[in-house]
DNA sequence: CTTCGTGCAAAGCGTTTGCAATAAA
DNA sequence: TTTATTGCAAACGCTTTGCACGAAG
């Protein structure tokens, strides 16, 4: 087990979560990939690695991690979601069209915008979602 | 007819695809809204203009028109989708958390952002999304 | 006339819920 | 012991597909 998984055990118990077999396995996967993933795959490796798990607890499990801001949600084009670990700082993510890999990017802060925004439209402005999508330079080399 | 369902016609045509009765009152539905609709929207007033008409064809034609450019898809939480007429210009969207009320508004260009994560990351960055979450004028007076 | 589009019904898929059994605290 | 959590199966909602009929070009 990792230090980041173990800090992960302590958020789920101060979140008044129990800690069980299934949610120790289905943390170690999400904290340790760099990239989203979707309940199925998540569950697909779970399996392997905790014979039994439901595909049920995957869901369940991914709702509370969210609720606790351990992970976020990934919004595919065809009502395809998938989970990524939660990263400090002001980040967006960078997605894959082949492959789906996704990453996390240092990007500008768009506070500045926001406010902008806000101002001329009369929103309460709560929170963004901004996604950049293109191909990574592992399918790049691919294609030649 | 407004101008610019008439347009919209044109373009439907020019892609190869048949003006049908269905078609129209989609088109004029959409192309008449500034802000976004589901399917399921979509459909009960297309009922009430052209009746027999079935939910599928909303489906069908969604999907053509956002083949077309002429339609962008906005993505919500939970597995909900829904669709916006495309307007020129470099736009973003602005949707209320509470009412659901999408708008677009005219963001700053994104495009150096989207060089500099190029360069750094290695990722051919093709195109993105960002939509600003918030609450609108009308639900801020409505809560007081 | 030929091809595309339609509506219906049924299937498909990801996700959620009811429930009794089980395990954490 | 008490209460949260689990896994299964079934339900659910949105979306897609197969098909024969009908309409556009």
């Amino acid at each position: 087990m990792t230090t980041l998984s173990k800090t992960w055990d302590s958020r789920i118990n101060a979140g008044g979560y129990r800690l069980t077999a299934p949610r120790r396995v289905i943390v170690e996967i999400i904290s340790a990939s760099d990239q989203a993933l979707t309940p199925a795959e998540i569950f697909i490796e779970a399996r392997s690695r905790c014979k039994g798990i439901g595909l049920v607890t995957v869901y369940r499990t991914m709702e509370k991690l969210a609720e606790l801001g351990l992970v976020e949600r990934v919004h595919h084009e065809n009502n395809c979601h998938s989970y990524i670990a939660h990263r400090d700082g002001h980040k967006h993510l960078l997605i894959c069209k082949h492959c789906k890999k996704t990453k996390y990017f240092s990007g500008d802060d768009l506070s500045g915008l926001m406010d902008s925004i806000g101002k001329s439209s009369g929103f309460q402005i709560q929170d963004h979602w901004l996604q950049l999508n293109g191909i990574c330079p592992d399918c790049q080399k691919k294609e030649g």
